[in-house]
DNA sequence: ACGCTGATGAAG
DNA sequence: TTCATCAGCGTT
């Protein structure tokens, strides 16, 4: 079943924590590709200095802005997208980045995608994700709750399960311990957790 | 440890 | 208009 806008209608550490366990689909004309979700960091409003949207509302920013349920998908280091769902009320902006999945259909596709073999290479890391999927801006803004991209319930990891760590590749605000892994899974971006 | 790569936003 | 910055990755 596919996660409702309720979901990501509330507490932004809350949604990054729920996306553990949960599968993300994307279907496409060459198959369904899904994964399910390891590991996440929450980007949260105007006082974290590491979001996006912290220095107020700007062309790329307007989208964490709004409502909630929303793909934010935004390129990075010139090659790379990063794939993020918008949390909270509309003008509050967050948004979870989801930074690694265990891959679970579509895998040959991925390896085409990815020109790698190694399964636990495909998607551990937030850009081979967009690359293995093919998502690039023209995803940017897509409905979450009624589009071909979507994030379905599965599994659900108990808090006990979860690894709390700080953010990776970031600058600023680096103090907060707002990435999510589960625990002991071999597929999270960083297999040492700092 | 480093280079690749280009959009973004702030400064001028 | 220029310029530093950047939520990453692959190769060295």
């Amino acid at each position: 079943m596919l996660l409702p806008q309720s979901f990501y209608n509330r507490s932004t550490l809350q949604v990054a924590q729920e996306l553990l366990g949960k599968k993300l689909v994307f279907r496409t004309e060459v198959g369904i590709l899904s994964g399910r979700i390891v590991e996440t960091e929450a980007y949260i409003g105007q006082d974290d200095p590491a979001c996006h949207a912290a220095k107020g509302r700007t062309k790329r920013t307007e989208i964490m802005f709004g409502p909630p349920g929303i793909a934010y998908i935004y390129l990075i280091y010139g090659m790379y997208y990063c794939l993020n769902a918008v949390t909270e009320a509309a003008d509050f902006p967050a948004a979870v980045l989801i930074r690694a999945l265990e891959p679970l259909s579509g895998i040959d596709t991925m390896k085409k995608h990815r020109k790698q073999e190694n399964i636990r290479q495909l998607t551990n890391g937030p850009g081979k994700i967009c690359q293995a999927f093919g998502l690039d801006k023209n995803m940017n803004g897509a409905d979450l709750c009624n589009s071909n991209l979507f994030i379905e319930m599965d599994k659900e990891i108990a808090p006990s399960d979860i690894l709390k760590t700080s953010r990776i590749g970031i600058s600023v605000g680096r103090e907060k311990p707002w990435r999510f892994c589960i625990k002991g899974n071999p597929f999270a971006s960083h297999p040492k957790h700092r």
